[in-house]
Order: C-alpha cells, then structure tokens, then sequence
DNA sequence: CTAGGTGCAAAAGGTTTGCGGTTAA
DNA sequence: TTAACCGCAAACCTTTTGCACCTAG
C-alpha cells in the first residue's frame, strides 16, 4: 500500500491518528507531516523547520520539534539516529532498513523480505516494540568521488 | 573468542591496533578502554568521563572523546546510537544486536546467528562497512514496574 | 626532535523547558 | 470554556574546536 501522498488523504490519515491518540490536528502538524512525505531523505528537524517557514513563516523550532513527537507518538513517523548528528525523521512505517553513507550523510530506504524476522533469542521478559536496522558504508557517488 | 579482559592482555591488543591504525597508545587511552570493558551497559562518554577521573583526576573531557574516537577508529570499540540521548560506545566487536528499552534506557547485547546476513537488494555500488540492529521495547524490570 | 596527544575553556549544535497568549473541541 | 497547542527565549546537554603545553617514538 502506498503512502497516502495527496493532500486530502493525507490529512484525513494525519487527524484519524491525532484523534486515536488523543491529539488535535493543527496546521502546523500537517505541515510537518507533509514536508516528512514530500522530502525522502530523512530530513533532521532542522530542515524541516527551514521548510515549514516557508509556508508558514511564524513556526518556532519548538513547535516542530512538538509536531514530530506527536507524529511520532501517534505511529505516523519513525524517528531515525544514525550518527552522533541530528536525530532525522522518517514517514515510512512498512518494514525496511535504512542504508546510511557515512561520507555524504544520504539514507536508502531498502524494504524488508516480508517474512523478515530475528530468530536471535531475547532477553526474558523484553516487549519488544519495533526493529531498526541500519546498513553503513559509502554510497555509489561518494565510493566514485572518493577514487579520485 | 572472549574479548581480554586481564590488563596485560588488553594493553597488549590496544597497542597492536592503535599502532596498525597509525595511533598512539596513552595512558588515558587505555583507561578509557578499561572502562568500557569493565563496565557492560554501554556507557556514554559522559559515564566515562566520571570513572576516568577517579583514576586520572586531570583527564578532560575532549580527550575522552579523543579516546574513544581512536578505540573506534582502530576498530576496537562500536558507537551506538539509540534515542536523542548521548551516544553510547560498545567494545563489543563480535556479531550482535541491541536490545534498548526505551523506559529506562538499559541496553542487552543480543549475539546474532553466526550464518546471519541481509537477504535484501541494496543500493548498487553500496559499499557495506558494518550493520547495526536495534530492537527497541521495555525490559523485563520495567513491564514488571509499569504494570504497577 | 617532532608529530601527535592532552587539558582547558569557549563555542557550536541540537533539544528541552517555562511561560504568556492562542486555538480546537 | 478549557485543555491542548503555539511562539519565543532562555536553559541544557552533548560534542567540537583552538591553542598552549606535554610526551611517545
């Protein structure tokens, strides 16, 4: 299923899953969402804060940063920290990894098999919430760049 | 293998790596390295700090994060991220994964099949340096707790 | 001797917090 | 109406940087 991409769509998903976890839908928070869906890359909240100016030039770094726990408490966005860098935020809740390139800092989404699963034993008694999976090397451009 | 935990055997293995890597073994270096593998819980190099000083009242806090970016760059020590919080440093080198429960923060090494590997496609020309799995929840301790 | 390492202090990020004013239900 | 949310600014914590002094090879 893809990702609800259009903006009516998108915005009935983002209030259904507000409502189911107790928040309001604001303006502000469906423009976070919507700038985390047009822009893969993972963007940190920094760039999202650049970005939401744009349209909404009164947004203050701490209301994105309250945007992005409420999308990430309401199971809408995944937070994602790859290095000792800014936390990113990820739209994509299907199953995947993230390939990271510790040259260039750019993030692969790569789904996972659908039958992906740890067959590793867990500790007694752990609830075990959700996976991260993260792959680090160099990416295609930056393992070329780097020959030279 | 068992990671060497006696301290000739470990000072032996620090200066072998530094030097492969073109690093010098210090004293503070090897302190730091006796830290992390004393201490299992992955501790952030703020906890590392405190400890060192006990031993080494003058060591600053930019040379432990000199230190463990040389114990990681001579590829004796991992850096693991899992939340906003401080980055976490592993000496754990073997194949595995982290169990972090986001209650109370405590880490579990987990280790990994030895015949495990990603199926998945991944990104051509991707060159892969190293995984890391996460499998976020709340530990046995606090479940038990929350229930409460 | 000298490149590399250390300690200190200051700065640079990134994230959180407190508070008065605003808004969705 | 009122609990939740916003914008602002300051605080906080982690990490990095610049520089003078020290030390391993």
């Amino acid at each position: 299923m893809k990702i609800a991409e259009n903006t009516k769509a998108g915005s009935q998903l983002l209030s259904e899953r507000l409502a189911a976890s107790g928040l309001r839908p604001t303006r502000q928070r469906e423009h976070v969402y919507r700038i985390l869906l047009q822009r893969r890359g993972h963007p940190a909240a920094g760039e999202v804060f650049l970005r939401a100016k744009r349209d909404l030039p009164g947004i203050s770094m701490a209301t994105v940063y309250n945007c992005l726990d409420a999308l990430v408490k309401c199971g809408l966005v995944r937070l994602v920290v790859l290095d000792r860098g800014a936390t990113r935020y990820c739209p994509n809740m299907e199953d995947h990894c993230h390939y990271f390139c510790a040259e260039c800092g750019a993030v692969f989404d790569v789904p996972l098999p659908a039958n992906a699963s740890l067959s590793a034993p867990r500790p007694k008694g752990f609830k075990i919430d959700h996976y991260e999976l993260a792959v680090h090397g160099v990416c295609a451009d930056c393992a070329g760049k780097r020959k030279k």
